[in-house]
DNA sequence: TCTTGAAAAGAAAGCGCTTGCATTTTCTGG
DNA sequence: CCAGAAAATGCAAGCGCTTTCTTTTCAAGA
């Protein structure tokens, strides 16, 4: 089997050096258009790519940016990757994709390994991680960036919405609708900044009107349909019953319509359900789904744009806010009276 | 800033070379245990990281495989990929995703982009794609599986199941029921041979019956909700009216079951909706969907397997198929008399 | 104590590419 | 047509690591 061509090969079937070569390559204007056109024509004889390690190693970069996000199994995250993703490729970047798997530990082993394989920049999913991760990302310089949570005064460049804020706005309109007796399941708070950040909006919202989120109220779980639906059945066996159950996200939603409905419930009529995140699964869930409409491929984009901003380390725009919608749909009702 | 440590650093400190320091690195074994301890602190005295393009520059391997699915955008692929990943991890190997959006053009580009970095394997989706792209991957020696479809006689390695089989099963049970106004939703096949090959199991069992499909009862629609809602309502507007209709994939199915309700109809009651692939989406939907399940999980691993096995190319086991099951929920029913 | 073979460690040659600097070629205006 | 400037190209030094080959160290038997 013959070796893969190098730079060499190419050069020496145009008559001229690696380094016109190279440059054919990566600066096309700084080459004579003849000599360009004999060269490309000796890259496309030998069907030559460049060695991936070998421009790595000379140039220093990858063009490669690494995202962790907490898992694939649900489509989450899916519309902003994507979106990130061919933003990205617009610059001729690469996207690599590691999970966590909502693993602090796991999380900081794929942060490791991307930097290990030289990423360019990386995006992570909210803010809370340990120090220690921030330090080791500022010492090795590798520019990064927070999605899906923002705060006026994070201190690293981050690109989301305001989940407390989303979360209380929600609650308040069911508070309006008139609900008294509100239950919620929200996703495992720990080490989830998001998670947090939406029981508090709710918190919020529920204390305007001097009520709280009693401990027996308020159950936390994964981000799953199963989890989802027992946290629902838990919820709904205690007297009075719930007449809402505002769910941290669209998958635990739809866990909870389950359940209302294998009680032999219905929703809206015997108990609303809300969800958080507005992914697909709203548009199937019967009733479809109200919940909180978040925006992923503009998140992606910023995040995107952020990272191949090569000034973005001087201050300036390193921090974007964007807007939630409520999105109201059938699954909320006003209590029966 | 202080520029990243390098191997040098790491051996001056340990007073050792740098060969000792790349072996304790790769081949601890090799290296006596005073000297590798002694190594290893001076490693985590400087933080030290292997440059990822140094490394690859030198042995030639990137410990990285890529795959190329068509979307993220819904959950069809993530169960496997992330099965994929955690296998590869096991042998310190990143998964590399990029999408395709179910465009061959866009596909190839995406697999010249992985093979530039530098790819150790790639796993592709379904079999049907240009000669050129074979002959490529075969001319670089990259190896490949291909995973989601599967023939007895594929020339290439692949990882899948028989989806004519399972389609045919799928209808078989339709027309077991008693269904005679058989529908079909199936997704874009041209450039899809999973697409195809499922038209082609409900063909099948049709003619088993003496029955075929109509071309004014087959719609070839994308894979996503609105699409497989528009194609259903077409469907329905028939006379007579289709009894069950077949979907080729669950979110084609989902959107089905949305038209039905908007047009004020029942399922199974009214027609039924049978789906395909087995998505978490099945479970979530009203009636539960009736569906072929597919092994997501235990595809991911065999491609693993396959593409970490160094002898994959001596022939052997290069060819993998698993058996899908009819999971039958409430979206199937016989039709009303 | 000395030999000897195996184990451990070191020296150094690249791997394929980019890039600063030097050199040559081409262009421009007088 | 020529000098001088600008543009195009070449030269060659690495980038950080792995690996072959060689040398040194070690342990055990004689």
């Amino acid at each position: 089997m013959k070796p893969r061509p190098t730079l060499e090969d190419v050069a020496g079937m145009a008559g001229v050096s690696t380094a016109t070569v190279s440059r054919v390559l990566n600066q096309p204007e700084r080459v004579r258009s003849e000599t360009r056109s004999r060269v490309k024509a000796a890259v496309a004889h030998f069907d030559y790519t460049p060695h991936f390690g070998g421009r790595a190693l000379a140039s220093n970069r990858t063009n490669t940016v690494g995202a962790v996000i907490p898992t694939m199994e649900n489509a989450i995250f899916a519309r902003g990757l994507q979106a990130l993703q061919e933003s990205l490729a617009e610059e001729a970047v690469t996207l690599v994709v590691a999970t966590a798997n909502y693993d602090p530990a796991r999380e900081a082993d794929q942060i490791r390994t991307l930097l290990g394989r030289g990423v360019d920049g990386l995006v992570l999913i909210g803010e809370a991680r340990d120090p220690s991760i921030y330090a080791m990302l500022e010492r090795r310089g590798t520019p990064f960036v927070l999605v899906w949570s923002w705060r006026a005064d994070c201190p690293w460049p981050c690109v989301g919405f305001d989940n407390r804020a989303a979360a209380r706005a929600m609650a308040r309109r069911v508070l309006e609708l008139g609900h008294r007796q509100v239950a919620m399941i929200a996703g495992i708070t720990r080490d989830n900044d998001r998670a947090t950040a939406r029981v508090e909006g709710v918190r919020d919202a529920l204390r305007e009107h001097g009520l709280n989120l009693n401990a027996s109220r308020l159950i936390e779980t994964p981000y799953n349909l199963e989890a989802g639906a027992a946290a629902a059945r838990h919820l709904l066996a205690a007297t009075p019953r719930p007449t809402v159950i505002v769910c941290g996200n669209d998958v635990i939603a739809a866990g909870a319509l389950n359940a209302v409905r294998s009680l032999g419930l219905e929703a809206p009529a015997d108990v609303s359900v809300t969800g958080f995140d507005d992914i697909d699964l709203a548009l199937v869930l019967d009733p479809l789904l109200t919940t909180v409409h978040v925006p992923h491929r503009r998140m992606g984009e910023a995040a995107a744009s952020l990272l191949l901003t090569p000034h973005m380390r001087n201050a300036e725009v390193r921090n974007v806010v964007f807007e939630t919608t409520l999105v109201e749909r059938g699954s909320l009702a006003p209590p029966r009276k």
